[in-house]
This record gives C-alpha cells, structure tokens and sequence, in this order.
RNA sequence: GUGGUUGUAGCUCAGUUGGUUAGAGCACUGGUUUGUGGUACCGGGGGUCGCGGGUUCGAAUCCCGUCAUCCACCCCA
C-alpha cells in the first residue's frame, strides 16, 4: 500500500489550527445572530439540474459531480458515449453534484419551504462548498463559506446591514486595513447599454474587472478580442482612469449613464447606500465606489460587494451582491435577495500571515497534574474532579514517567500551570503549583487551588 | 482546461563537471540531572534520493515517461 494521502486541494486540520478555525466561525457566528440572522444547513449533494446553470459556463466545469449508485451503465446514454459527447453521456450517468457555492442551495431551500419561512427571510448558513479548480496560494477544492442573506426585501437597509456585518466581523477579527468594494450590477448594464454593446454585458464585465491587475491596456486588449466595436471601447475608457472620492466618482458615472434609466437607477441605489453608510459611520472598514468592480457570478443584479485585505497577496477574502430572479429559476417569482459570504479559509490565511490570532487560543488545558504514582495520580484524580466542576480545565498525566517528559508534554501543549503531587504533598495534603512561563513554584491547598484559577480567569 | 516550477530524513533544505558508506539544522529519543520543562553539553535512531524505464564500468546528479507539488493564466472565497 502506498502512502497514505488526500485529494488535492483538500486538507487535515490539527488541533492547533483547528481552534483557530473556531475562533474566526465563533466570531462570524455571534455577529450574523446579533444582526437577527438564524443558522440553517442544507444537504452536501444537491441534484445537478439545481446547481448547473447557475454559475455560467465556466462554473459548469468546476461542479464536483457523483456518480450514480449501482448499474448506472445500463441507464447510460451509449449513443453519446460512442459520439463522444461527454456532457450528455455524463447527464446520464449521474444526478448528483457536491455544492457549489450556500447561495444557489439557499435559493432552492426557501422555495421549496415557502411555506414555513416568514419573509424577509434572514439566515446564516456556514458549511464547505467544493470546486474543481486547480489549488493554489488562497485556493482550495474544499472550502468553507460562511453566508449571511436575505429573501423577501428590496429594501436597501439590507446592503447597509451587510456593509455593517464586514466591518464588524473584519474588525472583531482585529483586520486593521481593509476595503469593501462596491458597484451596482445596474450601473454596468447602464454602461454596455449607453455604448451600444448591451449583448456583451458579461465579457465587457469580465474584462473590466481585471482593471487592477492587467490595468488599462490590458482591459482594452481583452475588450478588442471580445468584439467590442472600437466607439464602445473609446466610451468605456473613462471608467478605466477615472479615481478619486465615492462622490466625484459617483458624479463621473452617473454624467456617463445618464441617457439610460437602468443606470440611473443603479446611481440612485448607490448614492443611497453609501450616504446612510456613510452617515451611520464604520469601525476599520474602507467603503469604495468602484466601478469597474464586476464579479463572475451571474446571478447578481444590484449592488455587488467584494473585500480585500490590504498588504497581503490574497484574492478577495469577502464577497457578495443582490439577486432580484434566483429563486424564479426555481419557481417564486419576485423574491428579490441580497447576501454576502465570508471565505473563512482565506480569512486565516490572511490571519496567520499578518499574525492576527490571540495567543491563547493556543493552550485549553491551565493545569496539569504530574504523575507520581498510584496513590498520588488517586488523590490528583479527586482534586482534579473538583477543579473540573468549577470549570477550570485540567488534565494529568497518564504515567509515572520521567518528570522531563512530563514537563516536556505540559511544556509543547502550552500548559501554562503544572501541579506536582508527590510523596510528601500527600502527607501534607498540599499541592505544589509551578508556574511553567517563571518557573515559580508555591504550596496551595485544593482550595486555595481554584481560588487562584477562578480569579485568574479572563 | 492552458503554460511553467520543483520532487533528497517527520519538517526546512545542502549535495561540485556523474565516482566509494547521501549530509546539516529543527523535531524525536537516551544521558549529564532516578521530584522539574523551556537555555547548555555528549550520544542515538531515522532516507527504495517521488515512481517506472533508458544512457553508463558507475546515476540523487544526464535523457524519456509518469505521478505529485507549487506558481501564473482562466475563474474565484
């Protein structure tokens, strides 16, 4: 047998990294309950007729796809076997997929419990979606995404609370520097449409949004090999070069659009959110109008978001917008939705780098008891009982092993007291506690013992 | 899906124009210290050099294939 090993782009968690994993899920939980939002779940297989579709043409191809139980071969469609048509010889042979993303199962789950959900729906739904991209530096196959969205509402309160629910979790989470992006998915069609080219909505956007990373020439480039007629481009420009405050850029664009009721529609949504965000006030958040800022997600149709952390090279960390028609694919009409995800997988990449996590996250158990022997690990083992009902969390050595390895264990764990209970403890029933950061050692009674924790608890 | 990078000990890596028994640091382990860790000193274990084939008297080193990895593109959390 070879070596034991994983998928690609899927990962084992150790428990160090694990209670930092916890930390950032603790921190976006407490803040999705404190803006009214409750935790939902859906199934890890969704059917592939709910998730194909939904991601454009490119998302298709990253869909996890299972195959069917049993003799799927003799359902197969032979005839696109031997035409060498994958796609419809794989219909036939599976109707499952792992999930792509918590939005589009979301869309799926309020319709079909229509009936027992009251509108506007607000939820959290954090679990891993899995893509078949190739990993890389911030990129897995599996991965979480913590959602917070919801159905029911057109008001705009809910593209402020999202902007409010980035900056207090970012914050929380101690991120000093970092942007949400903001744009209006009507505001580009406004665009395409004033310059003619309304049919090419999604590579005018897809090329526009490498702005910042091909820059100007190359947004052209791409523009030009998409088709877009040289006046549409020339019109386009001033979008790629024009920079300054949310309001002067606010101003630029909506002269750009003016022409179209569709973008003007988009400015006014716009203006509207970052004035009451603006009014309200933000802890660490940077609020940026970005016009050039698109998304690949088809489904969007008003405000887009996206947050990047500053100084680190990541890809966004945050993402998100409003989507007036997903659940009408699924048969509920006029349910318009708006959510935002968290990639938490990113987020601790970004933690670890700029070295962001509490330091005592690190250690669980406060005290070890070393082992002496039977008589002394019977009575560490009733002291212990004690410690543990008033909740302080202890543990002890299983062997009378060396007291090197021992403080060596207490040591690697991070065990910040160890108690030493040995012959002469016993006698006095006493307990040397010693400090393992000082080295200190001093003689407590048990309960004196949780005294001592209970105080120095945080 | 396209293009490139790198595969040597548990981890990070060195290994000269092909030449005897493939090295270092960290980690692990034993001792100096049989009731004291994190610092010091001495010792020890651990490697089919990713895998398969080829060239050669001789391959970790050169060639071909394959798998894995990382990076860029595409796309995205």
């Amino acid at each position: 047998m070879s070596k034991p090993s994983i998928p690609k782009g899927t990962r084992d968690f150790l428990p160090q990294v694990m209670v930092k994993r916890n930390y950032i899920f603790d921190t976006i939980k407490s803040v999705f309950q404190t803006f009214g939002y409750l935790p939902i779940e859906t199934p890890t297989m969704e059917k592939t007729e709910t998730l194909m579709g939904k991601y454009g043409e490119e998302g298709d191809r990253l869909i996890f796809k299972v195959l069917n139980s049993g003799e799927f071969l003799n359902k197969s469609n032979k005839e696109a076997f031997t035409d060498n048509n994958s796609i419809r010889f794989a219909n036939s042979i599976v109707e499952k997929a792992l999930r792509y993303d918590l939005t589009v199962p979301f869309a799926r789950f309020v319709v079909q419990n229509r009936n027992e959900i009251d509108l506007p729906f607000k939820r959290y739904q954090i679990q891993p979606v899995w893509r078949a991209d190739r990993p890389q530096r911030g990129r897995y196959r599996e991965f979480y995404q913590c959602d917070v969205d919801v159905v029911g509402s057109e008001s705009l309160l809910y593209e402020v609370e999202l902007i409010q629910i980035f900056d207090k979790v970012l914050s929380s989470l101690k991120l000093e520097d970092f942007t949400i992006k903001i744009n209006n998915r009507k505001i580009l069609s406004g665009l395409v449409e004033v310059v003619g080219e309304s049919d090419k909505l999604i590579p005018i956007t897809v090329a526009i949004d490498k702005l910042d990373k091909i820059g100007e020439e190359g947004v052209v480039k791409e523009l030009r090999e998409k088709e877009v007629s040289e006046s549409a481009i020339e019109k386009l420009k001033p979008i790629l070069t024009i920079s300054g405050s949310n309001e002067n850029l606010l101003e630029a664009v909506s002269l750009i659009v003016s022409s179209s009721e569709i973008g003007v529609k988009g400015i006014e949504e716009l203006t509207e959110v970052l004035e009451m965000v603006k009014s309200l006030g933000l802890d660490k958040a940077k609020l940026e109008f970005d016009p050039s800022l698109a998304r690949g997600l088809n489904y969007y149709t008003g405000a887009i978001f996206e947050v990047k952390a500053n100084n680190v090279n990541i890809g966004s960390i945050c993402g998100g917008g409003r989507y007036d028609d997903l659940t009408s694919i699924f048969g509920m009409k006029d349910l318009s939705g708006v959510g935002v995800s968290f990639g938490a997988d990113r987020i601790f990449d970004v933690l670890e780098e700029l070295d962001l996590f509490p330091k005592e996250l690190l250690s669980s158990t406060q005290l070890m008891f070393a082992n002496f022997g039977k008589l002394e690990a019977k009575q560490s083992m009733k002291w212990l009982k004690e410690l543990r009902a008033h909740g302080i969390p202890s543990e002890i050595y299983p062997d009378n092993s060396k007291m090197k390895k021992q403080m060596t264990y207490a040591n690697n764990k991070n065990i910040p007291f160890v108690a030493l209970v040995g012959e002469n403890e016993l006698a006095n029933n006493s307990i040397t506690l010693k400090n393992m950061e000082t080295g200190d050692q001093n003689s407590y009674t048990i309960k004196e013992l949780v005294i001592f924790f209970n105080a120095t608890r945080f």
